[in-house]
DNA sequence: GTCTATATAATGATAGAC
DNA sequence: GTCTATCATTATATAGAC
């Protein structure tokens, strides 16, 4: 790993776990032992760590729904991976919230250049998520379905954290993987 | 109007808008007409502020419930109010998103000591909604059927606010409505 | 590539005049 | 009560030695 990649690593952490305005550069720089100064012979500005970090989120979701993709099974357990992703995660969503959310959130409130980036990350779910729920040729519009999942997921991690409860995530995960089978059995009837 | 609750209405508006720690003495200054010097005349420091705006949200919102109660409908109706809150806040939720969620979100990255707080406007809304609940004698806890509504409440401002889109807030609210029917149906046959 | 030293601007906060 | 002036700190960012 490149020393431009292990400051982008540790960047994608702290602005998880602390927020992007509030982590510095001092606090990047200790993550990665190196000085501050140095920073600006691998990025031109603060910005320009944010972009990385944000490509590094797209790259990395992408690459996840590829895999599941790959995986061999049918759309409606690739959608059923998606919902899991609450249970994977869920000890940092407890914590931090979903890294998602809360970045768009943030940047959103700062009227900051790359909301439109992060809100990719975004797009690349609901996307897939469409293209998922397409394949299952249901009564009611894809995106709309694909939208629920995702607002329902996004309800999940903001509960969670905020009670700091895992039991709110088990109980909505379930309700959740129901709903699901619930859309599928009104057509397949 | 007294010039303190002037400064905590504006600070109430620019920390729902901009965030907290982005929003500084300079920006609630500009917007109440008085010098940054002066605000240690009313308040002993930020966080003393950010307290104030929390202590304002919470009396605003047990008024906001109690109003609902005393309005004279049944428990049923009061949680369509609830859920109604997404219409009528539709504007500022698509550009801010709401208001509890981001904050908690925020000063849960932030480590703030208000954090407890600020996420007891969460809990108001749990507690009140969970006695809504408990006199409808439903099947399922009182509590996880609480945090549903929460959670969905959630979810659909965020992704209102990511996507900029009313669709979402109509279609997630007609949904949320239309789940709390079937949740009575489920009991009174 | 990495460092130290520094420039520059903004912040929260204080002191004291009026 | 409100102001101006100022302090101390922190932040991003730059310059230049090694």
């Amino acid at each position: 790993m490149t020393k431009r990649e292990q400051i982008v690593a540790a960047a994608d952490e702290l602005f998880y776990q602390q927020g992007f305005e509030h982590t510095s550069f001092a606090h990047i720089a200790n993550s990665v032992n190196i000085s501050r100064g140095n920073f600006y012979y691998h990025f031109k500005s603060k910005d320009d760590i944010l972009n990385a970090v944000i490509s590094l989120r797209l790259n990395r979701t992408q690459a996840m729904l590829e895999q599941w993709e790959n995986a061999g099974g049918d759309p409606i357990e690739r959608i059923h991976c998606f919902i899991n992703i609450l249970i994977t995660n869920k000890s940092k969503i407890m914590k931090f919230g979903c890294p998602v959310g809360t970045l768009t959130s943030e940047l959103n409130k700062l009227d900051h250049a790359a909301l439109d980036a992060a809100n990719s990350v975004f797009t690349l779910f609901r996307t897939w998520l469409v293209g998922q729920i397409e394949q299952l040729d249901l009564s009611e519009p894809s995106d709309e379905l694909a939208m629920h999942l995702l607002a329902r997921s996004q309800g999940i991690a903001t509960l969670a954290s905020a009670f700091n409860d895992e039991a709110i995530i088990q109980n909505e995960v379930i309700q959740l993987h129901h709903w699901l089978d619930t859309q599928l059995e009104q057509v397949n009837r």
